[in-house]
DNA sequence: TCATCCTAGTTGTCTATACAACCCTATGCA
DNA sequence: TGCATAGGGTTGTATAGACAACTAGGATGA
């Protein structure tokens, strides 16, 4: 028999796992109310006969999965799961698809330098009438159109961006490579889609579309800025939570 | 003066934590290239001139924030970030509300037990023909319908959810309590209101709505099952993203 | 009564050491 | 050539001890 064996999780946990699963189990089943004061370090360290360290791990790690509050010098409190504030993943179009098997393809139909206008050239960090760059790229999942892309970068950022071949790199992969991405904002609503948007997805005019507006920033300075339609009927944002 | 300091921030920051923001700092700037190894923690002792723990700490932390890929018996390694698959933030609604400084009140159309269709049943773990608990809830803010919340509700989970007063304790609030998250799914969808949903709502048939159905779990049982219907002109989701 | 000081208890962190588990490569052997 | 083995480098984890920082409450004194 291989010594390393093939099912892992036949290895014992460790120790700082075992007292973390023992907490987390307690907190699930409702030992401590929301708010309630728990076991210090030390009392825990007597109950499992484990180091402080160890012991500590297990809290530190609960406290940064938002399980448990920490005081210091007072003690380990019982975190409201009132966290309704949970998380939804937004993933790369081309990964998704992909990852689903599927096939994914690009129709470009635009990809030039403009003139900023004002409002745009506010959210980019730019002056107005300043160039930006202007792409406007179709996904498909198939073949059926999935995601209109209509997006404005900053040149500062990416200057190569009108030479890559968007039918072999999306977009949102060149903008990553050439700019660490530092913060994100979104907005996700639904609306109608514009005249455009309705003739490149193939849809009505008043078919709903789920439209995220993504504006991302790196090393301080706006990248880009991203309207992202897609057809209501063809694509929903998933997402799970597990404490 | 008093010697703790009511700038906290004047205090020199801990070594690990150091460690962990000069690695992130390399990291935003590209010093790493994705995928490549980074310093052994070896290294990392003898750069920062501080124990070996000290900097596993750094780099387990920032592992755990998906900054960088460890593998046991080969070392760190820069991780892509590529995780677009950011994550947006949903949060309970009273509390938005609130939060803004505005007045949240609801209007309850229904509370009452219903028998599960087949289709619900399953959904909560249920024989077809249970018995369930129904609610149909409008959230206004400040006077304006925002949200249409259309639940289903498993007795054996919150048996006694029908005699909350919706007015003083959102549903939420009460399944919160009585059944502690375990887990939850999300759907959001932009899609047309229902019928009922546009008259409880205010808007019309053709306006687009941000739909959002979630599925909790507690204790591995079903807890509820909620349609919550948004105006698509009043209300968008809105996230932000740092690594 | 009020303010101040002190102390016990708690968390926050660092250190030095140790061993286990794992990966890769070089070496030796058949 | 092919295979087994040994070794060095790496991460994963546990330990005991130490000190710092902080809090709450009691004791002390004015």
């Amino acid at each position: 028999m291989n010594p390393s064996s093939p099912h892992a999780s036949l290895r014992p946990a460790a120790p700082y796992a075992q007292v973390k699963q023992s907490l987390k189990d307690g907190l699930s089943e409702g030992r401590w109310r929301t708010g309630e004061l728990m076991p210090s370090e030390a009392e825990l360290v007597a109950q499992f006969g484990v180091s402080r360290m160890t012991v500590n791990r297990a809290l530190r790690e609960l406290q940064s999965e938002g399980m448990v509050d920490r005081v210091q010098g007072v003690g380990t409190f019982a975190a409201q799961l009132h966290r309704v504030s949970s998380t939804l993943t937004v993933r790369d179009l081309h990964e998704e698809i992909e990852g689903k098997g599927h096939r994914h393809h690009v129709e470009v139909h635009l990809a030039r330098a403009e003139r900023a206008n004002p409002g745009l050239a506010q959210q980019l960090g730019l002056a107005a009438g300043a160039p930006v760059f202007h792409s406007l790229i179709v996904h498909h999942d198939n073949g059926v159109p999935l995601q209109c892309e209509d997006r404005y970068v900053n040149p500062a950022s990416a200057p190569d961006y009108l030479k890559v071949d968007f039918t072999r790199t999306t977009p949102t992969q060149h903008l990553l490579e050439v700019a660490p991405l530092w913060q994100a904002q979104y907005t996700i609503e639904a609306s109608l889609p514009t005249a455009q948007e309705a003739r490149l997805l193939g849809i009505g005019a008043g078919d709903p579309c789920l439209v995220l507006v993504r504006r991302t920033v790196s090393r301080g300075r706006p990248v880009t800025l991203a309207r992202l339609a897609h057809p209501g009927s063809r694509y929903q944002l998933e997402g799970q939570f597990s404490p």
